[in-house]
DNA sequence: TAAATATGTCAACATGACTGACGTAAAATC
DNA sequence: GATTTTACGTCAGTCATGTTGACATATTTA
């Protein structure tokens, strides 16, 4: 007990930043950004009878032209079964249309149709709408630092896909 | 069709992280952060029956002891009969114990039992082990940005509630 | 006393995840 | 060429978590 009044928890001021509460901001902040930086598409998403689950596989594709289903199972991490109920729904609609692979006949490249497309754009300018504000008011560093500790959020294993993917450094 | 080759999309080189595409690696960063931030907890919480609700009510009760239900709806945005279920579940395996308000007898304020608080720390120091690494392999100007744009994501009518019981600046 | 508030509860339903089992076509391997 | 593996689909059942709508009860406020 030497320290009698250290407001501090690990060790030096320089590490400040690495203190519970400042972790538990950072864990609460994720919860709220998330929360409310999705509401709004699911506005528009439930506007059209579709739900988050088509939205993701939407943009994937869309982002991914000629996507394998293997692919776009390893980029959502969920099971065959639900990705098939949502890709049926897609495909029923035309929103998404199938082609079998060139290479390999087995494979059902995922691909938007026009439509497809359109609400893609549509969901996407929505997001980018919201997400450039925050950037715009954080300024060029914070973007910086916000890309810096999601990507450190990125399991190991994953990160390097999932960056191959997402594109750019950090 | 003036500018042949022009990589920037908005206006000056200032504004290049305001870029379409920097604009969805950050939705995408956002994704892909959160996903695999609750892949961790999800999996101890599956060990003993329990799931993303519950941590969550878990989470903030823990967080803010004498919780009226009602201001507990208000963070988690979810309808009270959601919440509920979860809260019974809660009630039931004596992780959250309930008192009748002294001013408001009809308010039921929640608050942990010491089993509930072990769960909480337990589930929390999860979390603040992974959020502490990101934090430490991005820097303390990164987490400034990190939280900066969180911040900007969650909706204004929400940020000042938000930010008054998260506490501290951006 | 009447109205509003805080909370709970019953019932029905939708979404999106899961497991497990089975089928088919094409590619890869022995 | 026969066998095995792979990519994908599908049927069936279950679970977790959200929703709406209606109604009940206790307590506070007007």
């Amino acid at each position: 007990m030497t320290d009698v009044k250290s407001p501090v928890s690990p060790q030096a001021s320089s590490l400040l930043y690495l203190r519970e509460d400042e972790l538990r901001r950072g864990i609460e902040f994720l919860f709220f950004g998330y929360r409310d930086f999705l509401s709004e598409a699911d506005g528009e998403l439930a506007a059209i009878g579709l739900g988050r689950a088509h939205h993701r596989a939407l943009h994937f594709v869309g982002r991914n032209p000629d996507l394998p289903v293997s692919e776009l199972l390893a980029i959502l991490k969920i099971t065959k079964q639900s990705l098939g109920r949502v890709l049926k729904d897609l495909l029923a609609r035309r929103l998404i249309e199938q082609k079998p692979g060139r290479r390999d006949r087995r494979q059902r490249l995922l691909s938007l149709t026009p439509e497809g497309q359109a609400l893609h754009a549509r969901l996407l300018t929505l997001q980018r709408t919201r997400m450039a504000r925050a950037f715009r008011e954080a300024g060029p560093d914070a973007v910086l630092g916000f890309r810096k500790v999601l990507s450190g959020l990125i399991s190991d294993d994953e990160r390097p896909k999932v960056l191959a993917m997402i594109g750019g450094g950090a």
